[in-house]
DNA sequence: GTCTATAAGTTGATAGAC
DNA sequence: GTCTATCAACTTATAGAC
C-alpha cells in the first residue's frame, strides 16, 4: 500500500473544509482566499484543487451539508405524526437548538453567505431552508386548527419563532451562563407564549 | 459662482454614499470594488477618494450613520420616564419598525459587515448596539419590577424581542401582504406575550 | 472636482515537474 | 497528491494634468 511521497489524501479533504469553514465563518467568503485557506491547511495553493474545482463549491457544500444535516435531524426528531401540536412546537424548538448551538460557523456562514451562491445554488439552499420553515408553520396551523393554540397569523408567528431561535445563535457559548438544556427549556416556553398555549405538559 | 468644469460636488458626495450603500447591501463589503461603486456614480475611481479617505470610512459612515438614527429616533419615541413598562414596550417594537422597515439596506449592511469593521469601528458600532439592547432590556425590567410583566429571565427574554423584530427585515417588502401598522400591532402583541403581559391597553 | 496613469500587490485557477 | 511557476485580471490608493 505504499502512496506517493507527500501523498495525504485520507487527511486533506477534510482539512480543507474545515479550514473553509473556520475562515468564511471568521472573515467571510468573499474576504478568504484560496491562499489563505491552503495555509490553514499546511499545503500550497495549487493543491486544494484536487479536493474542490473551485472556490464556489467550497461554500456550496459547506452550507448544503448544513441544511442536509439540519432537515435529517428533524426527520428523526420530530417524532410520530399523530402527537400534539404542542409537543411538536416543544420537539422544533429543541431539535433547532440541540442542533445549531453546536454548529456556530456552519450556522454564520448559513445566514451570512447566502448572497455569495451563485444563481442555482442559492436555489438549492434557499428550497431546503424554505422546507425547514413550513416544517415549523404545519405544527402552527395544526395546533390553531385542533384549538391547542391561539395565534392570529400562522406565517407571523412562524417567522418570529424562527427570528427568536435563529438570534440565540449569535450570542450563545458553550461556556455561558445557562446549561444547553435551561436554555432549551427558556426558549421552549417563550415559544408557547407566542403560540397562545397554556404552559409545558 | 461659475464652477470648474466638471464639478458637481453638491451631488456627488450624497451619490457616494448611496451607491455604497446599495452595493454593500446587495453583493457585501468584500465583493464590492471601488471602481463598481465609481461607476455606479458615474465617476472614475479617483473621484471617489474627494469624497471618502477610503474604502473603510464608506462602511464605518454608512453603519455609524443608521445606528445614530436609531438612537436617536429611540430618544424622541420613547416618551415620558414616567410611563408604565408596558407602554414602554409598545413603544420600543413601534419604534423599531418604524425606523427598521423603511430601511432595509442600511439594516442589512448594520448586521451583516459587523466584521468587515476595523477593530476600533467595530468597537464604536457595538457600543450603539449594546445601548439600543440594554434600552430594551430597561424597560424589562421595570416591568419586572413594578409586577406588570412575568418573567424568569430578562436577559434571554430581551435577546428573544430584539431577534424576533430583527428577522421582521430579512423579509418585509412594503408591498406585501400586511400594511406597516398591522405588522406593528402583530410584533406589540407578541411582546407582550413574550413578558406575560395581558394585552395591550 | 474629475480625469488618466500608475504603483504595488492580490486574486482564482491552471500546467507541468516530481 | 503536492509542488512551483505562471497567467490575466483585478485590487486599493495615489500623483499630477486639466
Amino acid at each position: 500500500m505504499a502512496r506517493t511521497t507527500g501523498s495525504h489524501s485520507q487527511k486533506t479533504g477534510p482539512r480543507v473544509t474545515q479550514s473553509a469553514q473556520r475562515l468564511f465563518a471568521q472573515y467571510g467568503y468573499a474576504a478568504v482566499s484560496m491562499r489563505q485557506i491552503a495555509a490553514e491547511v499546511g499545503v500550497q495553493v495549487g493543491a486544494l484543487y484536487n479536493y474542490t474545482p473551485d472556490k464556489q463549491s467550497l461554500l456550496f457544500t459547506l452550507m448544503q451539508e448544513h441544511m442536509s444535516g439540519l432537515l435529517a435531524a428533524w426527520k428523526i426528531h420530530q417524532g410520530p405524526e399523530n402527537s400534539t401540536a404542542l409537543r411538536g412546537l416543544l420537539a422544533f424548538v429543541d431539535c433547532h437548538l440541540r442542533y445549531h448551538l453546536p454548529r456556530s460557523e456552519a450556522v454564520f456562514i448559513a445566514y451570512m453567505e447566502l448572497r455569495n451562491l451563485t444563481a442555482e445554488n442559492f436555489d438549492h439552499i434557499e428550497k431546503m431552508r424554505k422546507s425547514y420553515e413550513d416544517a415549523l408553520e404545519a405544527i402552527i396551523k395544526k395546533g390553531m386548527a385542533t384549538g391547542e393554540f391561539k395565534v392570529a397569523d400562522s406565517k407571523i408567528v412562524t417567522l418570529a419563532i424562527i427570528g427568536m431561535l435563529k438570534e440565540v445563535s449569535t450570542w450563545y457559548r458553550p461556556d455561558g451562563r445557562l446549561t444547553e438544556a435551561a436554555l432549551i427549556e427558556r426558549y421552549q416556553t417563550m415559544a408557547c407564549q407566542l403560540v397562545g398555549a397554556g404552559a409545558e405538559p
